[in-house]
DNA sequence: ACTTCATCATGAAGGACGTACATAATGTCT
DNA sequence: AGACATTATGTACGTCCTTCATGATGAAGT
């Protein structure tokens, strides 16, 4: 079997996908392939994170938006309205409801109305709920473990330092764009 | 308007997720968190450079997937197999086969037989395809270069390599319970 | 108090990605 | 020649996510 994947290691000692960078550096000029290697190195990360997680948590029904909401809703004890749900996970409300549609078929997730706006709809994780995070602990724990094989806490930190940062940047950038609308 | 994102630096002047870590802590002892927390910040930073990309190709009429296997394409001159695609990209053949019917109908891409195997079709990208890829060009450069603002190339690489590695350790995993099975 | 405008959740409709299973054509091995 | 594997694709389906429209509610100005 022809194997496709392939990593090699440039002058550092770091990684690169050398079919990633051919197909960049015929069309941007050396420096400028950087971000947009480091783009493509994060899409698949999170694609094999993906990928771990619905093989850690299967068999239990939830998928990828779900799971988000239900996690988000676990960390709040008051629960929190779609509309918070949905800034936070950075996606339209339209698709919360949808999200939580699901989760309260299956008993996870209670909705009640919110105290101070009557058109507010607050989420509210149930025991149920909890539960079903308990069981999906140990697995994804599991599964993360191996997936960051070799990681030391410092690179783990710094992998999230470094993702939190592009995500601030996108976040102050939407901003500022939505601002000067 | 009550700001939902949020992020905190911790004593190495790292960001975190505080709602993230908070989450987490409450199942899991101290340092298990890190892994958890990683995974978390990559899934946030995959969607907002997922985000960034769509808005950069606005209007040009292409998706996430289309996109990827046009990528792959054009750094192959002489095209590739529906199953090398679908190796390379992590997903299924028959969704490979999907995503090409859309870019051949939109005439960025080919089929022809493939010479050594007369059950293969080889995909191969068209000059309007490699048009297309240049038109792509300019504003995705500028959204990421507007993404990754304050990366120093140091920044850059070490995301990349710490993704990759991540990545690494995936197909490891993959391919040892393939093979084990 | 009344009007006007904004915001909230949701209905309706649809697009895109992705999967599993079945199948016909072709390769490979004995 | 026959048994089995592999390749691409048809069929059927689920999930995520979007935009637009709508009814209910809040907020702000007069």
């Amino acid at each position: 079997m022809k194997d496709v994947h392939n990593v090699s290691a440039d002058a550092d000692g770091r990684l690169f996908d050398p079919q990633a960078r051919a197909a960049l550096v015929q069309f941007i000029g050396g420096d400028d392939t950087l971000a947009m290697e480091a783009a493509a190195a994060v899409r698949t990360a999170s694609h094999a994170i993906e990928r771990m997680r619905a093989q850690g948590s299967e068999n239990r029904g939830l998928s990828s938006g779900t799971l988000d909401v239900l996690l988000r809703l676990s960390a709040s004890a008051d629960g929190m309205t779609i509309g918070d749900l949905a800034k936070s996970a950075g996606v339209s409300s339209r698709n919360v409801t949808g999200l939580v549609d699901t989760l309260e078929r299956d008993g996870l997730v209670q909705r009640a109305p919110a105290p101070h706006d009557r058109r507010s709809v607050l989420a509210r994780i149930t025991p149920a709920g909890q539960e079903w995070i308990e069981n999906w602990r140990r697995p994804t724990q599991l599964a993360m473990g191996a997936i960051f094989r070799d990681f030391t806490p410092d690179d783990l930190a710094q992998l999230r330092h470094l993702c939190l940062r592009l995500a601030d940047n996108h976040h102050k950038l939407t901003q500022y764009l939505n601002g000067a609308r």
